[in-house]
RNA sequence: GGGCAAUUAGCUCAGUUGGUUCAGAGCACCUCGUUUACACCGAGGGGGUCGGGGGUUCGAAUCCCUCAUUGCCCACCA
């Protein structure tokens, strides 16, 4: 066969990626076997593909492939997520651009707007994925936004409003006025910024008395419906029951006691504002007092502006200020920090705002998810994101569930009236005409179908996503169909922590809420891929690396080790694009591996040296015994100590030792024997490394022997883990302790690889003899003589309790070897003190494990020899 | 303000119920080597007392207390 010299990843990676497509490898169809199932987590639609994605789907493909080896019925679900505020966000601004604003169209223009740019950019992302080589049943491609999963949102409402877990109220929100929607309290990002609090005088009502309030915002002053002191404030007792005139407004408010208010904050005396701060609200509610909003939905001031009506709220408040200050109730205006909650999409300041929504009551939706992670139904790796996930839990608001945008699922309620409760929920407008004429039936009012007037709100995205490993196998219409009895629960799930109560939370109620049981029973979070400097990668930073540009420079297989590399479980990882080349080197290593082994002419009449055999035996222990830190490694989603552990399996142990021995004299044909162990070994080695690597090791997988599309690498089976003997281990190291002893010895002497060398040896037992063609090989060694007393005039050195010489003539240096041996002996020495010191202890034999104080006992009698032979040799000298 | 996590070699991290002189790995670094798979290589080497302090124990990187620093999450005083 002709194998190239050089590995190119591209041509590979494009051809193998192919290969797989064609033969519907990744496709999945319930069977009689055990399924193995993820569902992504669904990217923007309009999304490319950043380094977070890498990572997670590089995860993801590693615990999918590793499952279709195990012979389970693999199945990785892929699919887009429509992102309402993101995506509408997006469309709005390409308009503006178009100098269209969405304000001229109609909800079904923007609706067509949008899905051309979602045609146009969806799903570009998934193709990207595609070079990653991340093998998700693409047949089985869910966008959010289908057809199908819409219908199961919206039955999902209707069911849940009927079960009565969905009302419509007044609440408090965070307003964005930018994008003109309510955003959830996950959705708003606090900043810190230098601000100022003004002291603000209020008159007191038939007094000549003043009070002064503290204020971050004076512009609300003209919202303001009470003035709030603590009743235990002795300042302020003689105000009980008066009222102050608001500034400005030139309205007359009461002032009202509550212990919310610190009297230590400001001048303790507070303003209160029901429509605009959550705090506020709280009180005026319990207060009875009126609420007053002053703003538009676009932050502007509205009529109780008064003068400053159809103003900016920043603008308002200068203005405010100023005309504060000419009439004297300004006190004073200090500098003040404070956060303030800004929209993550569109970086506007959120405005608190009370408006009607609709909400999804959480109390006891959220008792089985509780359960389920606290008895371990559900793991979490790692586990301390338990804890995060606990605390959330047990201060759970209602779920505000609607929003003021187009982009998504219209809320299926038609209003038939102009009252807060005058609706119906309904699918479709004739059926929920039929329920308004009944509901209407009696009062005498009429009604036309076309009176009936929907929603304009749609659902929170997360309203769709929280179905997600439930919508993808149409588990919500059908729930008895044959995929979702097959496929649910999902094994893992693999996510980034910040959308744990977004999205993980969530899909577990709705699991419970839904079908009563979990929808994954594993949760593995990443971490944030950051830059060397530990920063969080992002566009505007300009740190994130282009991943396709990267995958084509080294290879999705470099790539993925080099993430891999890098991500010690849960932890952030500090990305460096020298792990990718690390990841690069490492395929070329095991491609020039493949090389090596078949340049070599096989002989059917050579015998197998002694060497091939010992290495062979060997070979196999090591393998399995690394096959078994692998499997412990995956158990708890330890993905990169996994690779390590192959990394070094394949470079030091295969590479640098197996095939170092094995190697016949260059020019010399290989025994049969060894050659078809070697193969095996190959094909081992290939396996485990698959769902790391999968490109490289299906090519040499190919190269090895014609196969049929039945045996490709990514449809064969894992090797099993079976018993090994690990003295064919311990045995070994001491081989590399002895060639080791040797090389250091040349490289003192400055005694090239090139010549060949004597060895003695003294004490030898029948460990060395079995494996001195190996020693002979790998240190070059001419003679392996058995001697029974020190050699003169040589280099030695000891491994367990014999010693090794190597004659120098005249070279010696032996005060220089007599310093060397002294020093030894002191180590060995100490080392036997602190031994002897834990032995004579009774409470260290009488407490310790039998086990201890055996491994004890053995230390204590090899130092024993040791410093024997230590101290004859440095009399010797 | 509350909670969680982390702090081990120059860097990134292991160190599993406390027990080999236990202080490890990978990378980086230094030296030597162009040996016929691979310089994307090979061989060899230096480097940390485990954030500080205190305690428990025969024995502590590991358990407890405390302080410090860093990161994350939650809640936020007008």
């Amino acid at each position: 066969m002709q194998i190239p010299i050089k590995y190119i990843p591209n041509e590979v990676e494009n051809k193998w990626y192919d290969y797989w497509m064609k033969n519907n490898y990744f496709h999945s169809e319930p069977d009689e076997r055990e399924p193995y199932t993820i569902v992504i987590p669904p990217p923007n639609v309009t999304g490319v593909l950043h380094m977070g994605h890498m990572l997670n789907n590089t995860i993801q493909d590693i615990l999918i492939r590793r499952a279709r080896l195990n012979g389970f019925n693999a199945c990785w679900v892929p699919g887009t997520d429509h992102a309402s505020i993101a995506t509408e966000a997006k469309v709005v601004e390409k308009l503006a651009k178009e100098g269209i604003s969405k304000s001229e169209i109609t909800r079904e223009e923007f609706l067509n707007h949008a899905w051309d740019w979602t045609h146009k950019h969806g799903g570009v992302i998934l193709e990207q994925l595609k070079k990653l080589g991340a093998s998700c049943d693409w047949e089985r491609t869910k966008f959010t936004l289908d057809d199908d999963l819409s219908e199961s949102v919206i039955d999902t409402f209707i069911d849940l409003y009927n079960k009565g877990l969905i009302y419509r109220g007044y609440r408090m929100v965070n307003w964005d006025p930018e994008a003109k929607t309510t955003l959830s309290d996950e959705e708003v990002e606090y900043v810190e910024k230098q601000g100022k609090l003004y002291y603000i005088s209020y008159k007191i009502e038939d007094s000549d008395e003043v009070v002064i309030i503290a204020t971050t915002r004076p512009e609300t002053i003209l919202g303001d419906t009470a003035i709030c002191v603590n009743p235990n404030d002795k300042r302020f007792t003689h105000l009980k029951g008066k009222q102050v005139i608001v500034p400005i407004a030139n309205r007359s408010i009461p002032i009202i006691e509550d212990e919310y208010v610190d009297m230590e904050f400001g001048t303790g005396c507070l303003k209160i504002t029901p429509a605009h701060d959550p705090n506020d609200k709280v009180i005026g509610e319990k207060h009875k007092l009126a609420v007053i909003d002053i703003f538009n939905d676009d932050a502007t001031l509205n009529s109780y502006g008064l003068h400053y009506e159809g103003q900016d709220r920043f603008e308002a408040r200068k203005a405010i200020v100023k005309e504060l200050e000419e009439k004297g109730y300004i006190d004073k205006i200090e500098n003040y920090t404070n956060k303030i909650g800004i929209s993550e999409r569109t970086k506007a300041i959120i405005e608190p705002k009370i408006s009607a929504q609709w909400f999804l009551k959480m109390e006891e939706m959220v008792k089985p998810a509780i359960k389920a992670v606290k008895n371990g139904e559900i793991k979490f790796f790692p586990k301390h994101n338990v804890n995060t996930f606990n605390h959330w839990l047990n201060h759970i608001r209602d779920w505000n569930i609607s929003r003021q945008l187009w982009w998504g699922q219209q809320i299926p309620a038609f209003f038939y009236g102009d009252g807060v409760a005058d609706f119906v929920i309904a699918k479709t407008r004739e059926e929920a005409f039929e329920k308004a004429k009944r509901t209407l039936s009696g009062s005498g009012k009429s009604l036309t179908i076309e009176e009936l007037r929907q929603e304009n709100d749609v659902l929170d995205t997360w309203f769709s996503s929280w179905l997600w490993p439930i919508s993808v196998f149409d588990g919500i219409r059908y729930p008895n169909n044959k995929e979702i009895e097959y496929y649910y629960p999902t094994n893992d799930l693999v996510t980034a922590p910040d959308i744990i109560f977004f999205w993980v939370a969530r899909m577990i109620f709705a699991g419970y809420e839904f079908r009563d049981t979990k929808p994954f029973s594993n949760v593995y979070f990443t971490g944030i891929v950051r830059d060397k400097q530990g920063r969080k990668m992002s566009k505007s930073l300009g740190n994130s690396p282009d991943p396709i540009k990267m995958m084509e420079e080294h290879g999705a297989d470099g790539v993925r080790a080099g993430l891999l590399l890098a991500a010690a479980a849960g932890n952030d990882l500090l990305f460096d694009i020298e792990l990718v080349k690390q990841g690069k080197g490492f395929a070329n290593k095991i491609w020039n591996g493949f090389r090596l082994v078949t340049s070599w002419e096989v002989s059917e009449t050579i015998k197998q040296p002694k060497s091939a055999e010992k290495a062979i035996q060997w070979y196999e222990s090591k393998f399995q015994h690394a096959l078994e830190s692998v499997e412990k490694s995956f158990e708890q989603y330890r993905l990169s100590e996994a690779l390590m552990t192959i990394y070094k399996l394949l470079w030091d142990d295969f590479s640098s030792w197996y095939l170092e021995i094995i190697k016949p004299t260059f020019g010399q044909p290989i025994d049969v024997e060894t050659f078809k162990s070697t193969v095996r070994f190959f094909e081992n080695n290939m396996k485990v490394l698959h769902p790391f690597m999968p490109f490289i090791t299906e090519e040499i997988w190919q190269f090895i022997a014609k196969r049929s599309p039945e045996e490709a690498l990514i449809v064969s089976e894992y090797p099993i883990l079976k018993k090994y003997d690990t003295k064919q281990i311990d045995e070994f190291e001491s081989v590399k302790e002895i060639v080791s002893g040797i090389r250091t010895i040349r490289k003192d002497k400055n005694i090239s690889f090139k010549n060949t060398i004597d060895l003695f040896v003294m004490n030898s037992d029948d460990f060395t003899s079995d494996f001195d063609t190996i020693i002979s090989k790998m240190g070059n060694i001419a003679e392996f003589n058995y001697v029974d007393k020190k050699v003169d005039a040589a280099m030695s050195f000891r491994v367990k309790a014999n010693e090794y010489f190597i004659p120098m003539g005249d070279s010696i240096d032996a005060e220089a070897e007599k310093v060397k041996l002294v020093e030894e002996l002191r180590y060995t020495e100490g080392f036997l003190k602190s031994v002897q010191g834990k032995l004579k202890n009774e409470r260290f034999v009488n407490n310790a494990p039998e086990q201890v104080v055996a491994v004890e006992r053995k230390k204590e009698a090899e130092a024993i020899a040791k410093i024997e032979t230590l101290k004859v040799s440095i009399a010797g000298l």
